[in-house]
DNA sequence: CACTTATGTAGCCGAACGGCGACATTTTAT
DNA sequence: ATAAAATGTCGCCGTTCGGCTACATAAGTG
């Protein structure tokens, strides 16, 4: 699944321990945090800790991938040639 | 990439970056935080917030994906059926 | 119905976050 | 070598984290 948002890793982090049938306070233990920790996170909660967050997928054995492959190009994204650096140099050699 | 720790996180955004030729400074501000936030996190700052390191995958283009395919299995994983309610319950109903 | 379990909420607390400005250091370019 | 930019470090500060205890609802079972 494609994650954006934190309520995306929260749905994640859900189905994946109903799926193991882990109640929240044993993720927790699991884990290493509270109770409360869980249900906020699964909620979505973004502004929990990073390393907390990796440990919960660890604890799951979910799989987290980084690519830069992208399906929606946003504009300008890998120029070939770094434009902007020539154009930096055409202005300071302006004579 | 496989992220496991703060510091593969970190990794990936800085490589990220310096491939968009793009220094700490504009991206902190695509992503709306500090130049010190970036440099932490880049750096893999594990106690950082989840909603900001989203924020900054997605000001790098950087796609994350969750999943529960896994290589290598680390023990008891997917119980085709829940041992543990049955074994609940046999202990319940004793005599 | 009563009972157990799971989930969600609230307040208190120490600790750390992230922003800010200023400075030190490293790297890059002329 | 000189200048400029990029990167990294340091306090200060308001805000929020995450753990904790206790309580409040669901949700399921006899």
């Amino acid at each position: 699944m494609l994650i954006r948002t934190s309520a995306d890793l929260g749905a994640v982090i859900r189905d994946r321990r109903k799926r193991l049938k882990l109640d929240q306070a044993s993720l927790a233990k699991r884990i290493g945090v509270s109770r409360q920790w869980v249900i906020e996170v699964e909620h979505g909660h973004a502004r929990a800790e990073l390393g907390l967050v990796l440990r919960a997928l660890d604890a799951l054995d979910i799989r987290l991938d980084a690519s830069t492959e992208q399906t929606k190009s946003r504009g300008s994204e890998k120029p070939a040639v770094d434009i902007n650096a020539i154009v930096a140099k055409a202005k300071k050699s302006k004579t």
